[in-house]
RNA sequence: GGGCACGUGGCGGAAUUGGUAUACGCGUACGGCUCAGAACCGUAUCCCGUAAGGGUUGAGAGUUCGAGUCUCUCCGUGCCCACCA
């Protein structure tokens, strides 16, 4: 038999796979066949091409489809690209290429790299974000959303990205700087599309419990999300100079330390702030602090040493409704205008930032709930004799820190002695508040100043508004142009092509304009899953056609429900509160209009661990320490590649790579092909019981592993299981097949060319999984541990199921037990039935 | 500051979930094969000790017949969130 050569062994059978479309799935799923739709997370093709770390995710999905696929599944394992957004605008600017010319560039040099690795995608079924093919259904969601109110037009000030020239998310944002290229981002107004996600903040947030997705993911979302029920409660303002009728909002989750609300705090944005400048003696002051916190940046408000500033508002007082007391009003950047009410009741005795700002402010500080039984006991004791004191006698020093846990209430009138949870309510209604829930999630900012994204499909007409593009005119282009570089001005660089803009106004004819701004570099992603379960459904129709069939078919909808969830989910942890979030929000949003019928697009997610350079550092251009995967295919194989990827560590955690330790992954698969030379159809001698039970334990354990990603063991068993075999003069060809099986997951080319050497016709693809019979695997001698009193002594073998006393008997026939036993009083004896036995003596 | 992980040989890591710690692989050493090298094959490889034996999972304590695994304190590392009232 020949060598093993890799190169000519992963090119035949690419081939082969290839032109038998070993790989193509079908949407007639025989009736005895389970679906399992396994998905990774769609790269962007960028400018660079692959390097080993991208790969890991994919190799991952393409062992466990594969051995789904053995086990009687009707596999989906699709791919595409996600390739609208800044990072193919800005590398089509700095290379000077047009992005449409530099996608397609970029999408070949991607899929020949994947190619050489040996996936078993429907590649029938690929699908790219901008295809207008593909974003016409994009746009035509957009629309759904926008007929329900659920897209909405807002002036608010948005994060505004200075060096991308375009409005940003809040999950575009990481410490306050853009995502993508790290410029530190301003507030802008500029008219904007805003999709009303936090409607669905609290289904988000209940989806997640029925969803198979490791801990930390959904507990970062659940803190995305942040959902927290408190109470709205009005201030009345009074002013020293006239007679007013304004109050402030404030928004608390704290209502039962109302009466140790001390002064009350006002975003520097709030529009209140104009209504009370008439009352104000300070005014100009306050305008002052206005315009420094507008100066300053997101990054400059919230770092700094954290050293909260504010100023007083000098000529008006708040009335605390629960104590009638007036107390002071400030403005400090510390509140944010965005969440709650724009404005808080600060109890600096019982909040941590309150309190750093009433010591800097010398602002009193009343406690009102008591830390523990003891200082409420001393409270009560005290009440009598405080009572007829001045409030301010009950103003702590600042060197206390504040306590912000729960306890019973003092100093809180009628509601004393209460423990905070009934405070809450019954001081709530005592002021007239209402309770109310309010979430951290923002409304998403759904339009971006730029020209490499699927444009809005709005018409602004002066006459009839805001007009949608009629279906039947799907999908709006985008325009071919020169320039497309972005303004700057807030404005998309598509509103400088008149032809493109200048529209007849779909209602009432007359002109009109196109929306310029178009979609987020996350708009394709929200819904490509759904995009690869209609793509052969549309190809049956019209052969070649590139078009998608009505998503709000009867026949899209039967298709869909087929497929849908995703059974298993695969990519990056970077994902966990923007991608994850957003699609989760899509997909609810498009089973609320009937186009699927499952709540969540992902039933299980694995997150795959980086693969880090030799350094330790990210792989990146910038370090200089990138891999190619190509270069180690084809000094080693994809087939080892596979191997060593897999077995580098536990799935889900950061490795760094290490070339040297490839070579091992390669002997092990040159060990299996090697193996090949002893199996035999007639004469090998019968595998003994030990070896047959080690075979049917790995067939069990290869599976079960692959299954929970544990594909390191899974790896390492079949290793144990092949030094087992190659201590052996023959083996059973059949024994060798099962062999060839177990591994064909991992090396697919290597087993399909054994597999055909052995004389079998059909691909070991479409061959099932070994059955695992317990029976045998369990029918192997075990070693017994015998310890005494704790210490390990000896051990010795036996056959499995033997009595305590059994064990008990042949534990102390041991010589090295004797020893330590002899002459002791035994006090108990513990067996761990066919593990260990421990004879404790006194 | 908060939350979540984690800490095992020279290195990546395993440990049936409380039951023989260091499986499997890399590396290293010696030997074989070779004119020589690469590749390959064999043997060895946690520490102390000739041995019997003893010690060892970041440090210390606790629970237990028994702890890498559970509890507490400390030290260290990584990731995520970070003025959300």
């Amino acid at each position: 038999m020949h060598p093993y050569d890799h190169k000519r062994v992963e090119k035949k059978w690419q081939k082969v796979w290839t032109t038998t479309k070993l790989y193509r799935t079908s949407d007639t799923l025989p009736v005895t066949s389970d679906k399992c739709y396994v998905l990774d997370m769609f790269p962007y093709p960028s400018g660079d091409g692959l390097h080993v770390g991208h790969p890991k995710g994919y190799i991952a999905t393409d062992v466990y489809s594969r051995l789904k696929k053995m086990r009687g599944h009707t596999i989906l394992h699709p791919m595409g690209w996600d390739a609208f957004g800044l990072p193919a605008e800005n590398y089509a600017i700095k290379n000077k290429i047009h992005p449409e010319v530099a996608v397609k560039k970029n999408i070949k040099r991607f899929k020949e790299q994947l190619g050489l690795l040996g996936f078993n995608y429907d590649w029938e079924r690929e699908i790219n974000t901008t295809d207008p093919a593909y974003y016409k259904w994009t746009q035509w969601m957009f629309l759904q959303m926008f007929h329900i109110g659920l897209a909405f037009q807002s002036n608010e000030p948005i994060n505004w990205c200075p060096s991308c020239k375009t409005g940003l998310a809040n999950e575009d944002l990481e410490d306050g700087a853009c995502e993508r290229c790290g410029s530190v981002v301003e507030k802008k107004a500029i008219p904007q599309w805003v999709l009303r996600i936090t409607d669905y903040a609290d289904r988000l947030l209940l989806g997640l419990d029925t969803l198979d997705w490791p801990e930390y993911i959904k507990e970062s979302q659940r803190n995305w999300i942040g959902r927290s029920e408190g109470a709205e409660i009005k201030f009345k303002v009074k002013s020293l100079k006239l007679k007013v009728e304004e109050e402030i909002k404030v928004f608390t989750t704290r209502a039962d330390t109302l009466f140790g609300a001390t002064y009350l705090v006002v975003a520097p944005e709030h529009p209140i702030l104009k209504k009370l400048e008439a009352l104000s003696s300070n005014f100009e002051e306050v305008k002052g602090y206005q315009n420094q916190t507008r100066q300053k940046t997101e990054i400059e408000r919230t770092a700094e040493g954290k050293e909260k500033t504010g100023v007083e508002l000098k000529g008006i007082k708040a009335i605390n409704p629960a104590n009638k007391e007036e107390i002071p009003v400030w403005v400090a950047e510390y509140v944010l205008a965005d969440y709650g009410t724009g404005a808080i009741m600060a109890v600096p005795a019982h909040d941590e930032r309150d309190f750093q700002f009433a010591k800097k402010y010398k602002l009193r500080v009343r406690e009102v709930v008591a830390r523990n039984i003891g200082e409420y006991t001393q409270y009560l004791e005290q009440q009598t004799i405080a009572r007829e004191m001045d409030l301010s006698k009950l103003v702590s020093v600042y060197e206390i820190p504040p306590f912000t846990g729960t306890g019973q209430a003092m100093w809180s009138g009628q509601f004393d002695g209460l423990s905070s949870e009934e405070a809450k309510k019954k001081i709530t209604e005592f002021v007239g508040g209402k309770t109310l829930t309010k979430y951290k999630l923002r409304d998403w900012v759904f339009s971006r100043q730029r020209y490499w994204g699927e444009p809005i499909p709005l018409i602004h007409c002066p006459k009839c508004g805001v007009v949608p593009v009629p279906e039947k005119d799907l999908p709006v282009k985008l325009p071919k142009v020169e320039s497309y570089e972005p303004t700057g001005t807030g404005e998309s660089p598509l509103a400088k092509i008149d032809k493109w803009v200048n529209v007849k106004c779909p209602k009432c004819s007359g002109p009109a304009k196109r929306e310029t701004n178009t979609m987020p570099q996350w708009a394709g992603s929200c819904w490509y899953y759904i995009a690869y379960c209609l793509r052969e459904n549309l190809k049956s129709q019209k052969p070649n056609s590139k078009q998608f069939s009505n998503l709000n078919s009867q026949k899209s909808k039967r298709i869909l429900k087929k497929w849908l969830p995703v059974d298993m989910y695969v990519g990056g942890a970077e994902h966990a509160t923007r991608h994850l979030i957003y699609a989760r929000f899509w997909h609810k949003f498009l089973f609320d209009i009937g186009v699927v019928e499952t709540e969540e697009p992902f039933q299980k997610l694995q997150n795959v661990g980086l693969i880090l350079a030799s350094d330790g550092r990210k792989m990146s251009k910038r370090f200089g320490n990138v891999v190619n995967p190509d270069e180690i295919v084809e000094r080693f194989g994809a087939d080892s590649l596979r191997v060593y990827e897999m077995f580098m560590g536990p799935f889900n955690q950061a490795v760094a790579w290490n070339s040297d330790s490839l070579v091992g992954s390669r002997r092990f698969l040159e060990r299996v092909w090697k193996l090949r030379e002893r199996a035999v159809k007639r004469g090998a001698p019968e595998l003994s019981i030990t070896l047959s039970a080690l075979m049917h334990q790995t067939i069990k354990k290869v599976g079960d592993d692959i299954e929970g990603f544990r594909f390191n063991t899974a790896i390492s068993s079949l290793m144990i299981l092949l030094n087992a075999f190659e201590g052996e003069q023959l083996i059973s060809t059949n024994t060798y097949e099962t062999l060839v099986t177990l591994v064909s997951p991992f090396a697919p080319h290597l087993s399909e060319e054994l597999w055909e050497h052995l004389g079998h016709k059909k691909s070991i693809y479409k061959e099932s999984w070994p059955t695992y019979d317990e029976r045998i695997a369990l029918s192997a001698p075990i070693t017994i541990t015998v310890q005494v009193s704790g210490k390990t002594r000896g051990s010795f073998s036996t056959t499995r199921g033997k009595s305590k006393e059994e064990v008990k008997e042949m534990a102390l026939a041991l010589p090295a037990v004797e020893k330590w036993v002899t002459g002791k009083v035994i006090k108990t004896v513990i067996v761990v039935p066919d593990r260990l036995i421990n004879i404790v003596v006194l």
